[in-house]
RNA sequence: GGCGCCGUACCCAAGUGGCUAAGGGAGAGGUCUGCAAAACCUCGAUUCAGCGGUUCGAGUCCGCUCGGCGCCUCCA
C-alpha cells in the first residue's frame, strides 16, 4: 500500500482513498503567462509520476488540473502584446500542451480553464459572503480570516495573535486585515472584467482551484500537489474557502514536490539560469534525460539541475536501452527459466516498496538497474534464455509504464544506411579496414552506432546527450 | 530578523537505530574485437561535514559549530 506524505499532518501518512479503487487527483498546474521553465516541469512531471504510479497500483485516477488564464500577469503581458487576454493565454496553454508532450506527461482528464468558471466562482463567493466569512471594500470581496479558525493548518502557521500590523503587502486593494485574501478584485481601468452578480471585477487567484476542484471532483477529494511554494498562502486560502463554503474537509492528502535549483543556485532570469524545455531541446538534450533527471530524486529533496546531471542521465538510459536492444534480438516465446522468473518477481517486489514508500524514485531505480544486472551476469555466462529475455522486455516495459523513460521499440533502418552497414560488412571482409573504419566514422557522424558482435553488427541512435563541446 | 531543508565515494543519489553503507555516472582493470569505439564483467566509501551526547548499538536520535540552499512578495 502506498505511504505517502502529507503535508497536512506533516507525516507519511497511509493513503487510502475515499472511494475504494477511485482516486480523485486535483493538480496545480501552470499560469499560462510565459513559456513554463524547467522548475515548473519538475512538479508536472512528478504529478504525472504520481498519477501513472496509481494507475499501476491499480487505482482509477481521475485527474484534473487547472489552467491559470487571469491574473496579473497574464493581463500585463497580454497587454503589451497587444493581445487579447484570451488569444494571449490560448498561445501559452497551448505551448505548455505542446511542452508536456516532449515531457512525456500525459494530459489530465479535465483541464479547465479559470475563465471558464466564472460562474461557478461567483456562486462559491456568495455562498461565502452568506454565511459571513467575507467583508466588501471598494467593489472588491475579501476573505476574513478571523473567522475561520482552522487557518495556518496546513502551513503551521499562527495568525490567532496580533495582526502583525508592521509588515505585508499593499496590494493596491486595501483590506482590514494584512493577511485577509481578495475573492473577487473589482474592476480596474484598462483591465479585463467580468460583469456578475459580484459587479464588474474578475476574481482573486485562489477561488478559481476551489470552485474547480470542487466542480469536478467534489467538495472532498484525495490528493491536492502542488509546488511547495503553494503551500502558503495558495493552499492555505483554498482550504478557508472550500472548507467554510461547504463545512466539510477540502483534499485529504496534500501532495508538495520541492524546489528545483539550477547549478546550485535558485533559477531566477536575473542570474541568467532561467531555463525553459525548450532551451534544452534546442541545445540537443534528449527530453527522456530530462524526465529521467527530474525524476531521479525524491520529490521533496531539492534538485539541483545540471547539465552534468544531464549527461549522466542520459547515459544511465542508454544503459537500459542498450539492454533491450540485447534482449529483443534474444527474445523468444519458450518459457523463461524458473530462477530468471523468480528474479523479476523480486525486482517487481523491491520496485513497488520503493514507490510505496513515498515514492521513492531512486531506490525504483536501483531496483531496475539490478534487475538489468541480474539479466547481463546471466547473460554473460550463456544463461540467458530467449524466455527470460522476453521477460526481461515486459519488467521493463511494465516499469516504464510509470516512469516513461525509455524510447520504446526500435526504429526502422532507412535503406541508404542498411546499404552502408552492409559495404562496411564488405569491406571488412575483405580486411579493407581503412573503408570499414571511413563507414564506421561516417555513420556515427550520422548518429548511427554500429557495434561488432559475435551474431554480427547492430546499430543504435547514438545517445541522446549533446556531443561534448 | 523569523521559519524550514540539506551536507553520504571524483560527480549525482538512496538509506532515518542493528546483516559486509543501494543504484547511476565518471575512472581503473579484464572479456570480446582486425582495431578503436560500443557492449558486458569486476573493482570502488573500515566510512556518512566537524565536535560532543543518548544507547548494548547511530549515517540514522539530541545539542553545538561550520558550510550550502530555500521560504517568509498572486513564483511549481
Amino acid at each position: 500500500m502506498l505511504r505517502i506524505y502529507n503535508t497536512l499532518s506533516n507525516t507519511e501518512e497511509e493513503f487510502r482513498p475515499i472511494e475504494e479503487g477511485v482516486v480523485r487527483f486535483y493538480a496545480c498546474g501552470p499560469t499560462v503567462y510565459n513559456y513554463a521553465h524547467i522548475g515548473n516541469f519538475r512538479t508536472f512531471v512528478f504529478q504525472d509520476l504520481l498519477r501513472r504510479y496509481l494507475r499501476y497500483s491499480g487505482y482509477q485516477v481521475l485527474h484534473v488540473m487547472n489552467i491559470t488564464d487571469v491574473d496579473d500577469k497574464t493581463i500585463q503581458n497580454a497587454r503589451a502584446q497587444g493581445m487579447s487576454l484570451r488569444d494571449y493565454t490560448t498561445r501559452y496553454t497551448e505551448a505548455f500542451l505542446e511542452d508536456s508532450r516532449t515531457l512525456r506527461i500525459a494530459p489530465p482528464d479535465v483541464m479547465p480553464r479559470a475563465t471558464d468558471h466564472i460562474p461557478e466562482m461567483v456562486a462559491l463567493i456568495l455562498i461565502l459572503e452568506e454565511k459571513g466569512y467575507t467583508y466588501r471594500k471598494d467593489g472588491s470581496v475579501y476573505f476574513n480570516i478571523a473567522r475561520f479558525d482552522g487557518y495556518g493548518k496546513l502551513s503551521k502557521t499562527d495568525f490567532s495573535g496580533a495582526q502583525a500590523g508592521a509588515s505585508v503587502d499593499t496590494d493596491k486593494y486595501d483590506k482590514a486585515n494584512a493577511r485577509d485574501f481578495v475573492l473577487w478584485k473589482a474592476r480596474k481601468e484598462g483591465e479585463d472584467f467580468w460583469e456578475t452578480e459580484l459587479g464588474p471585477g474578475r476574481p482573486g487567484w485562489h477561488i478559481e482551484c476551489s470552485a474547480m476542484s470542487m466542480k469536478y471532483l467534489g467538495e472532498t477529494f484525495d490528493i491536492h500537489c502542488g509546488g511547495i511554494d503553494l503551500v502558503f498562502p495558495h493552499h492555505e486560502n483554498e482550504i478557508a474557502q472550500s472548507e467554510c463554503a461547504t463545512g466539510r474537509p477540502f483534499a485529504r492528502y496534500w501532495v508538495h514536490p520541492e524546489f528545483l535549483i539550477v547549478e546550485g543556485e535558485k533559477m531566477s532570469k536575473s542570474l541568467g539560469n532561467f531555463l525553459t524545455l525548450r532551451d534544452l531541446t534546442a541545445q540537443g538534450y534528449a527530453p527522456e534525460a530530462i524526465r529521467y533527471l527530474l525524476l531521479s530524486v525524491h520529490y521533496r529533496k531539492q534538485l539541483n539541475f545540471t547539465m552534468d546531471g544531464l549527461h549522466q542521465a542520459a547515459a544511465a538510459i542508454d544503459r537500459l536501452e542498450d539492454f533491450l536492444l540485447r534482449a529483443r534480438e534474444k527474445a523468444s516465446d519458450e518459457a523463461p527459466t524458473p530462477e530468471f522468473k523468480a528474479e523479476a518477481a523480486a525486482a517487481r517486489v523491491r520496485f513497488r516498496e520503493a514507490m510505496d514508500s513515498d515514492i521513492n524514485t531512486s531506490a525504483a531505480l536501483a531496483a531496475l538497474f539490478d534487475f538489468v544486472r541480474a539479466a547481463n551476469q546471466r547473460d554473460s555466462r550463456g544463461a540467458l534464455t530467449g524466455g527470460d529475455a522476453r521477460l526481461a522486455i515486459a519488467f521493463l516495459e511494465e516499469v516504464d509504464g510509470v516512469f516513461n523513460i525509455l524510447r520504446g521499440r526500435p526504429e526502422i533502418l532507412d535503406e541508404e544506411i542498411a546499404r552502408q552497414i552492409e559495404a562496411r560488412q564488405e569491406a571488412r571482409r575483405r580486411r579493407d579496414f581503412a573503408e570499414a573504419d571511413r563507414i564506421r566514422d561516417q555513420l556515427l557522424a550520422e548518429g548511427i552506432q554500429l557495434e561488432d558482435t559475435r551474431e554480427g553488427v547492430r546499430w543504435k541512435r547514438s545517445a541522446g546527450a549533446p556531443p561534448v563541446k
